[in-house]
DNA sequence: TCACGGTATCGTACTAAGTACGAAAGTGCT
DNA sequence: AGCACTTTCGTACTTAGTACGATACCGTGA
């Protein structure tokens, strides 16, 4: 049931998950939805836990730098998926199980690489901060893909004044107008960043440390 | 007639912004607000950018980092006065005059600051994401404040068994729960961390840079 | 003063969505 | 067959967005 509310959200959005399309796309009625949830926001509960199981989870097995790389990597891919997630974390504050399991392995990987558990606390809300908000922004671009961007752009641009706006217009013209322009590749520059820094605060580190 | 709508949304949350609220708040009956605009998206709209004006604006006069700083700083307070405004950013993909306004403004610091067009778009993407994601955070704690931390966690750790989520129960029990937690004050924490590695991130300047 | 064209407000009423309530319709077990 | 438990539904009430057309208000020029 989970499945078919996420399908729906993922089909046509977040708004049009009522509890009647819920029900036609189960090929039930909807009233017969209430036998299994006790109102509708327990199933906005619910499909916030599903789209976190679907987060890949961190081992504390592996290096703690890639393996928050493919956890950052997979939870972006999700939310891309599910964008309608995003808002949807903001009003839900009950977590699921599949939640806390993801909080859990990825606050163990860093205990395990070292980090004090203050330490801990500073690099899961910096890394945490940065997937959700570049998801967040990624889901309000106006365009989808690397492909749309012109054709939407372009006449935003054109009716924005250089006067007004200068500098935006300089970073569309010079820089997001220009052939092979892809925000999500800005993904990889800022987690590198983060990483790296991390690295760096580790106590007991050398400084130059890779 | 916008300043309502945000009224009766930090009120009693965006779900209780309907067209009947806004009017009641308004003094005016609900068929009135048709007047002055198309529909309810166009509020949802409308209420998004007051918030962005809200937010206090870099100057490139400024240096730099302190201009970043006092952006950032003011987007949280903002974000954690009107936390709807997240959710909502989602699914909004036309910004207002403020938004624009505003990214124009933090666009023209970091150029003047002298990164490039391309890096301006790496640091940007950068320090938004993690004020976003920060906010987001914040804004799906099941508490609001550090006096109320012990109250809501307490008993979600109590119930939450070792054994299934160890680093979950340690991180609560030896951090969170400890008196003069606050969540808020990793914010410093990051952003100085994302500051520091921008700087050094500059072409020409010493590694070693402060 | 009066008629007129915007500007702003409302009353009525239709549609969609969440869900309370109680009745069926299976299903397996004795 | 009879019973208890699970699952599905039909009916109907409430709230929310808004289409449509009717007023009411208000400054301006004749």
């Amino acid at each position: 049931m989970l499945r078919g509310a996420v399908a729906v959200a993922d089909a046509a959005g977040i708004g049009s998950l009522t509890m009647r399309s819920l029900a036609q796309e189960l090929g039930v009625k909807p009233m017969s939805l209430y036998y299994h949830v006790a109102n509708k926001d327990e199933i906005l509960d619910g499909i916030v836990d599903v789209v976190f199981s679907e987060i890949e989870l961190p081992s504390p097995e592996g290096e703690w730098r890639s393996e928050m790389r493919r956890r950052a990597a997979s939870a972006r891919r999700v939310l891309r998926r599910h964008p309608w997630a995003i808002g949807l974390m903001e009003s839900r504050t009950t977590p699921g199980p599949a939640t806390l399991r993801h909080h859990d392995a990825t606050l163990g990987t860093l205990r395990g690489a070292g980090f004090s558990v203050e330490l801990t606390a500073h690099a899961y809300a910096l890394l945490d901060s940065y997937v959700y908000g570049f998801a967040l922004q990624e889901a309000s671009l106006p365009f989808k893909g690397p492909e749309t961007v012109a054709e939407v752009a372009e006449p935003m641009v054109r009716q924005m004044s250089a006067e007004d706006y200068p500098h935006l217009v300089e970073m569309a013209t010079e820089h997001v107008l220009q052939p092979g322009y892809d925000f999500g590749d800005e993904f990889e520059f800022g987690l590198s960043l983060i990483l790296d820094a991390l690295t760096r605060s580790i106590p007991g580190n050398d400084p130059s440390a890779r």
